[in-house]
DNA sequence: AGGGCTCTCAGCCATTTGGCTGATACGGCT
DNA sequence: AGCCGTATCAGCCAAATGGCTGAGAGCCCT
């Protein structure tokens, strides 16, 4: 039988070791290739047409693990991705299986996870770690909590600590709407005060 | 020549798996434990005596990276004690050699840089990332900018979204005592409003 | 055509925050 | 004893923020 082939596409040198020497312990799984970057994972995809592609969301500068996603499921669709980052922040999660992820999956997540969800992967199961899981399924039963793009926006300016003035400045929009926007996202994200938000903001939407 | 015991210490599978393959290919450096808390690390310690504790500074739930450290120091001083961490926080940085880490790496270092590291420990000598010394430096420059233990206590309050009545009442201090640190606080941060002190806090000094 | 969502803006008012000045108290250092 | 840093508190005032109501325009979907 055939090894499923892999690619490892991950920042830092000790993961890819790490899930290689794991990985390795299969004799079903067969990691053909690494990447650093995510120009460098296109790269690998287009040389060696993995079966999956396992891939850090956080990636240092240049093309991030979201948009790394997107591309290589544009141009070549037959790679099933797998997400395997450190947080399971619910914007990533979302974001991630928006574009085109086949899995999410913790990085304390035990090997028998992972070697399931890289199996699965290629007979087109989804797979999540079960923290993961649940999270996205409230994010389902509270449609409530999901921010229009305008909102994300101000939302991700307002952890820069813009002001109200400055964000409008920033957006070319009055700060009555500011304000108004501003006053959907607290209700949104349940808090009340603008210092509150960005709180949440950082810590639950990854926005570091 | 006697291998170097070292004991690595790290929540993540994937990340103790790669540690343990990189550090294999080096003769004089020899992996004899492994240990996913805090807690278990202490055990570890008093089982093997390593020469030198690698450790990730953030792990789960129960006691983390820096009060890992103080333990083992203040119980058995001869270890030589290497933060192994994927974020160079100004806070972390200085609370691990406060704690009495003699090395502080980043993730993504190169493997060069790990064994070097862990040979320059055992001898006494201090390692870093050049862009953790880099911050670590800026810090020493700029004496101004060191927050006073009362105010790192209040700007870690302010991150949870506090209003200054709730942060007087958490602290025990009236308003008006509030709102003179946080001015400190903002003159030493070099911002202007609670939020982007908020967002410098949480971005630059990891509290995450 | 109508309903719902999003984005936009306005005005009013209460509360909060920030800037400023000045003050007291304690501890350590010289 | 005197100085400095830290921590505490007060009062005043301007600016920013948040809560509320209401409203028009564009868009998509049925």
């Amino acid at each position: 039988m055939n090894a499923i082939t892999v690619l490892l596409v991950d920042d830092h040198l000790v993961v890819r070791s790490g899930l290689r020497a794991l990985l390795g312990t299969q004799p079903d799984i067969d990691v053909v290739a690494e990447a650093s970057s995510g120009e460098e994972a296109l790269e690998r995809v287009q040389e060696h047409s993995p079966a999956v592609v396992v891939m850090d969301l956080a990636m240092g500068p240049g093309m991030d693990g979201i948009e790394a996603i997107r591309r290589i499921r544009e141009r070549n669709g037959r790679q099933a991705i797998l997400v395997f980052t450190t947080y399971d922040s619910d914007a990533d999660i979302v974001r991630a299986v928006d574009a085109g992820a086949m899995g999410y999956l913790l990085k304390d997540a035990a090997p028998e996870e992972i070697f399931a969800a890289i199996r699965g992967a290629v007979q087109g199961k989804s797979v999540m770690s079960p923290p993961v899981a649940s999270r996205l399924f409230q994010q389902l039963r509270n449609p409530d909590e999901i921010l229009t793009p305008r909102e994300a926006e101000l939302l991700s300016l307002l952890t820069e600590g813009l002001s109200n003035r400055e964000l409008g400045q920033r957006l070319f929009i009055s700060e009555a709407t500011v304000k108004t926007h501003l006053a959907h996202i607290y209700a949104k994200l349940g808090v009340e005060t603008r210092a509150a938000a960005i709180a949440t903001a950082i810590r639950r939407e990854g926005m570091r």
